[in-house]
DNA sequence: ATGCCAGGTAACACCTGA
């Protein structure tokens, strides 16, 4: 058997990766993550800035389209079995789901969850519909037995603790009971959140707003996440939220949340 | 109650985001 290693997986929506590349290389430098699930790279494949990525050490799998959404995956090992698309709604052409294998035996998704604002409207319900068709998804896959992270933009404030004032967004999609309760039913299938397994505490972070000095007040939610199946969790090491992107110039509004396993 | 800020597209304004 080779010596268990450790790997250092992260999540970070980049509102952007061709704004953000300076940022996300610089990032890269400083952090050396192992795997990183991008989203909101809000470019088609073809305009993914993949030499710069690639010369920084990583293969890259891309799930894009024009303008909106898009995910990526990262990994300075190869990147095996890409699926692109959330199952379950073929008509479903929005660019939030992709999965595949890294380092030979761990399997990712990168997930960007719709925000489903404002309530009340088409956008909320497919919201619903979309975390219906994740669980579902995660119900399927959990059946593997396979050391899986689902980690992404979850866009679910799922405790009053996760914001930091509740009241400001009553009405928001990202905390609406029936957005909190299907948060819970996809974590009831047996996954354990990696950050809240070692950082319990209430008012930790993972989004400030651009607007109103939200960063300065630290006014942030916590909505991106990275959930381990039972095989995964076993393997924990350590999560934390890097809290240095969003200080720098150029900022994404979000911030990496990474974890270690050792496989 | 509304806009605040940022990015993309396309165009000198509007959509989306959370």
């Amino acid at each position: 058997m080779n010596a268990p290693r450790s790997i250092r997986i992260a999540t970070f929506n980049v509102n952007s990766v061709r704004a953000r590349l300076p940022n996300v290389l610089a990032w890269l430098k400083e952090f050396s993550p192992d795997v990183v699930l991008l989203q909101e790279i809000k470019t088609v494949d073809d305009s993914f800035p993949r030499m710069e990525i690639e010369d920084a050490g990583y293969n890259i799998a891309t799930y894009g389209q024009k303008a909106y959404n898009g995910v990526a995956i990262l990994s300075k090992s190869p990147i095996e079995d890409i699926a692109r698309g959330l199952p379950g709604d073929p008509t479903d052409e929005q660019a939030r789901y992709m999965e595949g294998t890294v380092f030979g035996a761990l399997r990712v998704a990168s997930i960007y969850l719709p925000n489903g604002n404002p309530i009340g409207t088409e956008k909320f319900s497919y919201k619903l519909a979309w975390m219906d068709r994740l669980k579902a998804h995660i119900s399927a896959r959990l059946k593997d037995d396979e050391i899986s992270i689902w980690g992404g933009d979850y866009n679910v404030i799922p405790t009053d603790g996760d914001v930091w004032d509740p009241r400001a967004m009553k009405d928001d999609a990202l905390m609406q009971p029936e957005s909190r309760a299907k948060f819970r039913a996809i974590q009831h299938l047996g996954l354990t959140d990696a950050l809240r397994s070692f950082h319990p505490q209430p008012h930790l972070y993972s989004y400030w707003d651009y607007q109103a000095g939200a960063w300065q007040k630290d006014h942030g939610m916590l909505i991106d996440y990275l959930l381990c199946s039972p095989q995964a969790a076993d393997r924990l090491k350590a999560a934390g939220v890097d809290k240095a992107p969003r200080g720098k110039e150029k900022a994404s509004d979000h911030t990496p949340v990474w974890c270690e396993i050792e496989v």
